[in-house]
DNA sequence: AAGATTGTTCGTAAAATTTCGAACAAAAAT
DNA sequence: ATTTTTGTTCGAAATTTTACGAACAATCTT
């Protein structure tokens, strides 16, 4: 694994974190629309709360989101600076 | 998962092929030089060759690279045209 | 204080991923 | 014709991912 640099590290995680549609929709909405409770997202996307909450962990894991407390519910929101992050490095990977 | 689109399904795959550092790496060689054969990469990257040949699998399942034979070789390349879609895709998810 | 709402964590289970070495297949070189 | 080279496929094992319901925790409402 030495030969493998932490930028090539960081993309694969980045895309690790986007490798599955749900997560890809999520970050769609939280994208172009502003922020999401996780009560909102489980009635779009139909799925069992636990599992959402699994999703909502792995993509806040990579960084790409983060919550708010607004009690009792959370306020989900996608991380800006993390996001510009992502563009930077899918970009130059990329070349586009 | 009637929820998700044809788009998203897709864009999670491809982000999934890209989902291991090794894979990003691969891709890397292909993109900026030409083609590779097997052989070389395994000596680049230091995993075994079977395990080289299931990523390199994983790539041609999701259409991102292509093989052909040059016996007893067989010379690994990108799949220019599938790399499009994957530009396009990325692009438009990211809005860059 | 008791109940309702919201979301996480825990335990469990099935499926997929990652890795390796051994065995195999195909074609080139001797 | 046999050996060498190259890479795939096969088993096997360890780990990770995905999913669910039940139990729990925190806060708001009544």
């Amino acid at each position: 694994m030495e030969v493998i640099t932490e930028k090539q590290k960081q993309l694969s995680r980045y895309a690790k974190a986007l490798s599955h549609p749900f997560r890809i929709y999520i970050l769609e909405l939280l994208a172009q629309q502003n922020c999401c409770y996780s009560g909102d997202l489980t009635e779009i996307i139909p799925i069992a709360k636990s599992t959402m909450s699994q999703h909502l962990k792995e993509l806040k894991k990579a960084g790409l989101i983060q919550g708010e407390i607004e009690a009792p519910k959370i306020r989900y929101c996608l991380n800006r600076k993390e996001w510009e992050k992502v563009q930077a490095l899918f970009k130059s990977f990329l070349n586009v």
